[in-house]
DNA sequence: GTAGCTTGATACTCGGCGTTACAAAGTCGG
DNA sequence: CCGACTTTGTAACGCCGAGTATCAAGCTAC
């Protein structure tokens, strides 16, 4: 079994690759090349044949690759094929805004629960799942076997709704507060931070 | 001039360093060491420490940086220590949480207009601003000189804005749908995509 | 069949970053 | 005042990722 583990960089530009197949598909088109996929995520074509020419033999010469089943070969080298539940946290503007997008079931995440605590919110519809109260998360959490949660909280109550995903045994946490948080070593936390992406995109402009 | 361009990694790391310290000092803190940044960021503390004392000393032997001081020289050093105004489109519910967030005020981002079309939407007031039609745009883009831009619109329409935004001169787009957008080589396209990074966490924890 | 793409593969180089090590400068407790 | 401890600043070394250049093989189209 070639379970090597797949460098960071590699597993990166995977990824980055998948979204620009994604929407290349979206778009109508059926087959891509390297050169067009580089124009997207701005990685070198040599760079993204030689990823790819790794796992096997996608593309075909003089055509590109077939975007139905090269993504499905880099869902499969990820080994994220099948649907993963999410749990999403907080109900206010951004909650409903990561709800009713799709870009999460796009890439086979599924919403399975949004939790929120106020009772204006409570038992609203978002999409097409009903908010509930966040105390029923560990029963939720329990049976659904919820492994990644997506914060969309105030930052001031992030860490306590971190600490309590940590205690249910969610291993990812996916943090759209602007708080830092602290998790045990074996849970992967991820902040978004447009804003530092901005300062550091601000930055190649200005030089 | 020193105007050495800095290379893609150290710009990326000081502009992570940034969003920590800009977090730490919220929680009180007000000197904090390289160790401590090291557990947030995932960065080896020696690079931290080689990366920031390329520029000069900015640490207390035995105790560690002050944070109010370091965000200024790092600010200076990206050459970002001023206020930019930004533009937002789209006044949905992604608009509206952008909006109200402090992420991109704590980081010197003033957004100074917000656009939508629905006009059920225009002339509501969202944080401190009021949503003004799409069509006032050039307008404003012609006296305030905006930059940067940033779309929280449906991706059917993103192009379309895109495309609307480098006619303005705009430089920067900070795209929030999940479009593919196409500009010019002297745009510079920036897509968030949470999926994308979440396949990429899950990966990591799978294997 | 020929011209023109595009992939697949190889060799080479350069640079970023982790690692290790250590001196210098500060804090703290007695 | 002294000694233990912490933390920065700096240098040396080596690995590995990624860009570049180059070429053969295979596919399409005319």
């Amino acid at each position: 079994m070639a379970s090597d583990r797949l460098t960071l960089g590699v597993a990166a530009r995977l990824s980055r690759y998948l979204q620009v197949l994604t929407q290349a598909r979206k778009m109508g088109k059926s087959s891509i090349s390297s050169q067009a996929i580089s124009e997207y995520t701005g990685v070198n074509p040599t760079q993204i044949r030689r990823d790819l020419s790794g796992f096997g033999k996608f593309g075909k010469r003089g055509v590109g690759y077939d975007i139905d089943s090269l993504i499905e070969q880099i869902r499969k080298i990820l080994r994220t094929s099948g649907t993963h539940n999410i749990a999403l946290f907080g109900a206010g503007n951004l909650g409903q805004a990561i709800a009713t997008s799709s870009v999460f079931g796009d890439h086979g995440f599924q919403i399975s629960a949004i939790f929120d605590v106020s009772p204006d919110r409570v038992g609203q519809k978002v999409g097409d799942l009903v908010v509930r109260h966040y105390d029923e998360f560990a029963g939720v959490a329990a049976s659904e076997g919820i492994m990644v949660g997506v914060l969309a909280v105030p930052g001031d109550v992030a860490q306590q709704v971190a600490d309590d995903l940590v205690a249910a045994g969610v291993k990812i946490i996916f943090n759209y507060s602007d708080a830092l948080l602290s998790a045990p070593s074996d849970v992967t936390v991820h902040t978004s931070s447009p804003a530092v992406e901005l300062l550091y995109a601000l930055y190649f402009y200005l030089t």
